[in-house]
DNA sequence: CTGAAAGCGCTTACAG
DNA sequence: CTGAAAGCGCTTACAG
């Protein structure tokens, strides 16, 4: 099915060659100025409709850039794609979304498809478990590759995510600074990079503390609002109840607070609870989540333009930028409620 | 910049033409079983991949399917997402998500994409004020469309959505059964077709319990959980209190009820809440909402196979199929909270 | 069962 | 400043 108006049917309209329109289209200095403007106004009549795989094929630059991650819906995620979609946009480039749920052959068959429409390059949150020949086989093939949330070793790409190790520390420090000495962690698995960070700063912190690591007091798994809930019976059950909470997500959080609101017992009140992401839902919860500040739109803006930087030929540079987290104090930890 | 590997690399490895390739890695029956294997084997170990452009200019076929909504961080766009995604998953079709934030220009520049990739099709939930020629225009260039959430009068295409004026009747009616008298809608925009729908059914639903609508408790606008949020001190100033509220969405009516909690005042015990799309996060909230399902899954799979349909040839229909929506009572309209 | 050739709609040197 | 021609990598009739 041949194409109705296309730049030879725009030519022939005007008595040009396909050369002079295609130039003019792209505002090329080479054509006179009124020439262009003849040419445009005739595209625009005709109803021409610009035909990217020809010229992509062509000039095998295709203005496609993707983004994958975990979980679009995940509100982390969310303001992260928020701030890679506003800077890509500015920069006339379309970007595909992908969610690959920690599925390794759905982030393959993702990237799979990237190469075959010659994306531009692509922004990863890798899931769990890539092996580093993943990434490497697609900069191989021309797929520039920035990774985001999570580090994998070895795959000699750049990188931005939030100091998780740290800022789990600062969640850990305040609730020293409070009095408590009996913490929990709930949620987060040592399978992902983010999951061991933000363990290693919680128990850094209870270290910096003289507090004790105790393995009942570290439920691990959670990663939603759904299984945070579901953990807080698991809580609750604990024969000597600790009387703090960090948690590996916001997300974790909101859903222990509520199912420790279920089991009649107060967050903020009977136990302090601590999220981390500091996702907007957090200030508007009940009570509003103490949280720490993980950074979300710098590291969108900043792979983002990372990402631009190399596409105008920058060399890759291996190195993960850590974006400073920062903590939120509200009321889930115990300060009184605000009337 | 040339392809590494490409059709003739095989072809020249194996002595073989670019035809007989082509057609045996699609798995053509024309190509003897042993010179395929062959053909196969080449194409793993010179690591080719295949170049959908050059393919879709020939073919004019994209495997590109567009999906652009409000936004894909609200769960209700996310669970019709979650369908949509795995119905083209298993037709090989690549989705292309986009949010428009009921921006025309975005959805604009987004269909313009579409086309000029030679997408396949497109589902749209479309931006507030979407003129029918749009949605005509991208069907005059071979994009075909279908439309979810929200309907467009005049646009001649398919469309799926939940039954929001009988959705909400079934909340009114629910709360009126429970022998409320004054009710307040907190929430939407007439200027969407769900918000007029849904409006209409609360207006309906007043008028079978024999209650005149009052303007004042009728709290236009918010749609999202922050708005809902900051609409509670609006409904707790209103002189004269109604005791239930429904609301235009979940996310409002969690907003809401977490606002009201804020002012002292308890939902499900001294205000019956009730949202609407049954999102998941309902059952876990504090209290538990209750809602109306607004069969998002079914919105997203039927569309999606629509869509399929569509693109195997048939027929355009023109109309609009109403998914029916189902009450979920929990506790945050008065029921006691369970232990 | 396999091959030679044309063509999808662009862009890019190269001439003029 | 404009045009003629080649080529990006596929697929598809058409021959054989």
């Amino acid at each position: 099915m041949a194409q109705r108006v296309k730049l030879s049917t725009i030519g022939e309209a005007l008595g040009l060659s396909t050369a002079t329109v295609s130039l003019a289209l792209r505002d090329s200095p080479l054509v006179a100025d009124v020439t262009r403007e003849r040419i445009k106004e005739a595209a625009r009549e005709l109803g021409y409709i610009y035909n990217r795989r020809a010229a992509s094929l062509r000039t095998s630059r295709s203005g496609i850039v993707g983004v994958c991650v975990h979980d679009v819906m995940n509100p982390f995620y969310g303001e992260i794609l928020k701030s890679i979609e506003s800077e890509l946009d500015r920069h006339r480039q379309t970007f595909i979304l992908c969610n690959h749920h920690d599925d390794l052959s759905k982030q393959r068959s993702f990237t799979d498809t990237l190469l075959q429409l010659g994306a531009d390059g692509a922004i990863l949150s890798p899931a769990l478990g890539t092996p580093a020949a993943d990434i490497r086989l697609a900069e191989e093939n021309g797929l520039p590759v920035i990774l985001i949330a999570r580090t994998i070793e070895g795959a000699g790409v750049e990188g931005f995510r939030g100091d998780d190790a740290y800022g789990m520390g600062l969640a850990v420090d305040h609730l020293v600074s409070l009095g408590h000495r009996s913490i929990a962690m709930i949620g987060g698995t040592r399978a992902t990079s983010t999951g061991r960070e933000r363990e290693a700063g919680y128990r850094a912190g209870l270290e910096r503390g003289g507090i004790a690591f105790r393995p009942e007091w570290r439920i691990e798994g959670p990663r939603d609002r759904h299984s945070g809930f579901a953990s807080a019976s698991e809580f609750l059950a604990l024969p000597e109840r600790p009387t703090a909470i960090v948690c590996f997500s916001d997300l974790v959080a909101l859903g222990v607070m509520y199912g420790l609101a279920r089991g009649g017992v107060r967050p903020g009140i009977d136990v302090a609870v601590v999220g981390y992401d500091d996702i907007e839902e957090a200030e508007i919860a009940m009570p509003p989540l103490t949280t720490v500040s993980n950074g979300q739109s710098e590291v969108g803006e900043r792979s983002a333009s990372a990402l631009l930087q190399r596409l105008q030929g920058v060399e890759a540079a291996e190195r993960t930028t850590l974006i400073e987290p920062q903590l939120r104090v509200r009321q889930s930890c115990g300060a009184p409620l605000p009337r």
